[in-house]
DNA sequence: CGTTGACCTGGAGTGCGCTCCAGGTGCGAG
DNA sequence: CTCGCACCTGGAGCGCACTCCAGGTCAACG
């Protein structure tokens, strides 16, 4: 289990280092160890915790349910199936965003070729 | 021409009444007609103008780019080449959202595969 | 004639998700 | 020894896109 310097986790996940120090202050990220001088120490369930929040902000899942999934994995096992409902019902919505997103994709490609007839 | 009510056009277009003035007062919806008494009467072509505004917003343009778009329209056929620019532009982003979206759809079912196997 | 309901205005407030700031610590390089 | 730099904290501020509110008008219905 390796450890991470702020910096490193900022390279390696994308956020901001703000934004890594928000999600510990909130709870969507555990309390994180510190070095003598108090400095975050990342590990790398760490890093792939984030990569968890990364999917799943990247998917427009909003905080407060990043937050009741955090809390879930907290618990431990036995909330296995909460998760995976969770997970589902999340996956079903991004099913969604793709649909839409096509049909919207359509329309937007008839008028691009409305316009290009009348140019 | 058909001529509609602001509850008509909330029900046509899916936007909130606050949210039609909202768009007219920022000048994304042209100045709209008003009867004897000040209420708004809208044109079907600014329920088809709200219809292409739809599209742009749930494929996540911000509003400061479907301003400009609009300016563009306002300012007549010589710039229909600047508007294709514009919305292939637009079309090229959607590609790259359901394509993110894809792949963490992706990551998802491997995790919801993962928590199935220990389940 | 009174009430209801759809609508009006200008402006303040909201929720989300960060992002920035001031002031401070500790460490390694020159 | 001094400098620069990465990092720390608590808390304020921001940008976006609405959303809500108070107080008012007008027309139609019973």
């Amino acid at each position: 289990m390796s450890v991470y310097t702020p910096s490193e986790v900022v390279e390696e996940t994308g956020f901001s280092l703000d934004t890594l120090r928000y999600y510990e202050k909130i709870g969507l990220l555990e309390r994180v160890h510190r070095n003598a001088a108090g400095q975050r120490r990342f590990t790398s369930e760490d890093v792939s915790w984030l990569g968890m929040i990364r999917c799943l902000r990247d998917t427009g899942m909003p905080i407060a349910e990043m937050l009741r999934f955090a809390e879930l994995v907290r618990e431990g096992d036995h909330t296995i199936a909460d998760r995976v409902k969770l997970l589902e019902e999340h996956d079903r919505r991004v099913e969604d965003q793709i649909a839409t997103l096509r049909e919207r994709q359509r329309y937007l490609h008839r008028k691009i070729s409305y316009y290009r007839s009348v140019l």
